[in-house]
DNA sequence: ATGAAAGCGCTAACAG
DNA sequence: CTGTTAGCGCTTTCAT
C-alpha cells in the first residue's frame, strides 16, 4: 500500500511500522527477553510485513565483530585441502560462523592476499591450511591482532594443528623397510619456508630417521623436491626411475604427488609394486580407487580441529578436546 | 610514542597524526586525485606510523556494497562442484570480489542458509552451484532483490549457465550406440525440484532422445535415480547388474556415480567394458586417471561464466562474452 | 583543495 | 519494560 519498495526496510521503519523504538526492534531482533509479549510480536508483525531482513554489515560495524573467519589455502592443488576445508566448513556452521575463502595458488595471489588481511578487516580470525607462511605476513597478522591458526604447517608462536609428520615418514619407511625394500626413494615438496618446515619436510626426516634405525643410509641422491603437483611429481620420479640404480620404492609426500609417481612408473614400463613399490601420505579418496598404500592422516579432523582452536581464540570457547586420530599405513596394492 | 594500541588506529587517527581532516584521508584512500601532494604524502606517512588499515565493514556500510558475493553449493558431494568453484574463485579475484562460501549438504543446512540469505545481506549477489532451487527460496531472494546466477540449474526467470545436458545425454548414448549397445542403462540423480530440471534429468532425457532416434524404445526399468553419491550409485548399480537381463553399458549422470558403478561391477565380477560397458559425465581428474570414459564438459568455465554473468549483474559490467567450450566423448577404457 | 557534518543500519549504555 | 542517544569507521555532499 505504500509504494516504493527501492531502498530495503530498515530496524527503523520497523520500529515505526510496529509504533515502537529502534532499541525495542534491536531486543526482539537479539531475542533478548526482556520486551513484552505484546509490542514483541507487533514487531515480528512488521518485520513480516516489510520484508525486513537485519544488515549484519551495520551489526558487524556495531559489534566490532563480524561472525566470520577466513580460510587462506592453495585450495585447488590438492584434494588433502579441500578434504581439511570439509572438517572447517562443518565446525564453522555448527558455531553458526560464516566462512570467507581467500585462494591463494601463485605468489602473486599470495602477495594480494596479505594485502588485504592487512588492509581490510572483515574477518574476526584467519585460518591458514598448507600455505607456510612468511615472517612479515606473520608479523602482518600479529600486528593486527588477528587471531590466526595453522592447519598441516608449523611457524614458531603461531598456534596450529598438526600432526607428528616425522612419525608418518617413519611410518611410510617402515612399511617398505618390512618388505625388503633398501633403496627407498622420496618425492616430496621444495622447502618454500625458511620459518619452520613443510609437512613434506618432516615426511622426509621421518623416513630417514627410520633409514638409519633400520641400518639404511640415506642417500641424498634419491630423493627429489619440486613443486606440490602430480605433473610435477611425475617429472621427479621419472628422473628418478630412469636411473641405473633406481629406488625399488617411493615414498611419495602426499597421495598426489604418489599419484603422479604411479604415472611415472607407468610411463616407463615400470610395474607396481614388482618393479617399484609406492606408498603415498594423506589417504583421499582416489588413494582407495586406485589401491594405492598411502599413510593416513586425519584430513577432515584436521580442520574440524582448527576451527575449534580459532574458536577458542575468539570466543574463549573452550578449547578443542579430543586427539586427531593416529596415524596408520593403509597398505593396498602399491606395495 | 603514544602508548596504548589496543584499539586498532581509526581513520580518524590518520587524521590526527596527519594534521587533515578525516575527508582528505578518506581522498587519499580511495585516490581521488583532488587531494594536493603534499597532505597527501602527509597522511600516507601517518598510515604507515600508525599501522592504519581501513575497516572494510565500515566501508561496506557506508557504500552500501560488500563487494562480496556468496557461493551457495553441496561442494563436498561432488569434485565437479569443487572445480566449478574454482573458476568462480579465479574470476571474483580478477574483479577483486571477496567471496563467501555456503556449505549445503543436508536440509537442515539448506534451510539454515536459506534463512542467512533473507536474514543477512552482506553479499552484493549469489551464485548457486548444482543446488535445485524450491520456488519460495528463489522467491525470497527476488524479494530480497539479491542477483542471483545459477551454475548447473535451471530455474525459470533467473539467469544461468549452463551447458546443453541433452545434447550430452544424446552423446554419451551416441556413442555407446555405435559400440553396439542396445540395452542402456542409466543411474543419475533423483528428480529433487518441482521448478526446472535437474542436469541429470535432462542428460537421461537425451539418453532417451538418441535411443528413441537410433529405433531403440527406451526402458524405464534400466534406469535408477538416488542422491548424488558414489556409495548411491553402486547400490543402484548393483541393482541393475544384478538382473538377468541386465544392460550392457550404463550411462552415469556424472564421474562420481560412474565410479560407483565401476564398483558395483567390480564387486558383481563383471569386466569392464566388456561385461559392461560405463561413460561417465563431466571428466574430473579422477576420470582421466581411472581411464573413465565420460562426456567432457566445461567445469571451471561454468564457474568463470557465472562468476561473469554476476559481475555484469552487479556492476553493470560487460556481460560475459565468448562460449563455453563444447561437449565431446571422451574415450578411455570403460566403454 | 579541504573541512564540517550528515548519514549508512545497528547495538548498547543510560535514563526513566 | 521501553525510549533516547551516542557511537561503530567510513564516504560524501555541501560549504568555504
Amino acid at each position: 500500500m505504500e509504494g516504493s519498495r527501492q531502498r530495503p526496510p530498515t530496524i527503523r521503519d520497523v520500529a515505526r511500522h510496529a509504533g515502537v523504538s529502534v532499541a525495542t526492534v534491536s531486543r526482539v531482533l537479539n531475542d533478548i527477553p526482556v520486551v513484552r509479549t505484546e509490542p514483541r510480536e507487533r514487531v515480528r508483525a512488521a518485520i513480516r510485513d516489510l520484508g525486513y531482513r537485519p544488515s549484519s554489515t551495520a551489526r558487524s560495524l556495531s559489534l566490532g565483530r563480524a561472525r566470520t573467519i577466513g580460510v587462506v589455502a592453495p585450495f585447488f592443488t590438492s584434494p588433502s585441502v579441500v578434504e581439511r576445508l570439509r572438517g572447517v566448513v562443518e565446525r564453522l556452521a555448527e558455531h553458526d560462523y560464516d566462512l570467507m575463502l581467500f585462494d591463494v595458488e601463485t605468489l602473486q595471489q599470495r602477495s594480494d592476499a596479505f594485502q588485504d588481511f592487512a588492509r581490510r578487516a572483515r574477518v574476526d580470525g584467519l585460518i591458514v591450511i598448507s600455505l607456510p607462511l612468511l615472517g612479515d605476513e606473520v608479523a602482518a597478522l600479529r600486528r593486527d591482532n588477528l587471531p590466526v591458526v595453522l592447519i598441516d604447517i608449523e611457524h614458531a608462536g603461531v598456534p596450529r594443528v598438526t600432526i607428528d609428520d616425522v612419525r608418518g615418514g617413519e611410518l611410510a619407511a617402515e612399511h617398505l623397510l618390512a618388505r625388503g625394500h633398501r633403496r627407498i626413494g622420496f618425492v616430496g615438496d621444495v622447502a618454500a619456508s625458511p620459518f619452520g618446515f613443510t609437512s613434506s619436510e618432516r615426511r622426509r626426516r621421518g623416513l630417514r630417521v627410520a633409514l638409519e634405525r633400520a641400518g639404511v643410509t640415506p642417500d641424498d641422491a634419491l630423493e627429489r623436491l619440486g613443486p606440490h603437483a602430480r605433473e610435477q611429481a611425475r617429472a621427479l620420479a621419472i628422473d628418478l626411475l630412469g636411473r641405473d640404480d633406481r629406488p625399488t620404492a617411493i615414498f611419495a609426500a602426499s597421495d598426489t604427488q604418489a599419484i603422479g609417481v604411479l604415472e611415472a612408473a607407468r610411463a616407463l614400463g615400470l610395474r607396481v609394486p614388482d618393479d617399484v613399490a609406492v606408498i603415498g601420505f594423506d589417504d583421499v579418496d582416489l588413494a582407495d580407487l586406485l589401491g594405492l598404500t598411502t599413510v593416513r592422516q586425519p584430513l577432515r579432523q584436521s580442520g574440524a580441529h582448527g576451527a575449534d582452536l580459532i574458536m577458542a581464540e575468539i570466543e574463549g570457547a573452550e578449547p578443542p578436546g579430543g586427539r586427531l586420530d593416529p596415524l596408520a599405513v593403509v597398505a593396498r596394492d602399491t606395495t
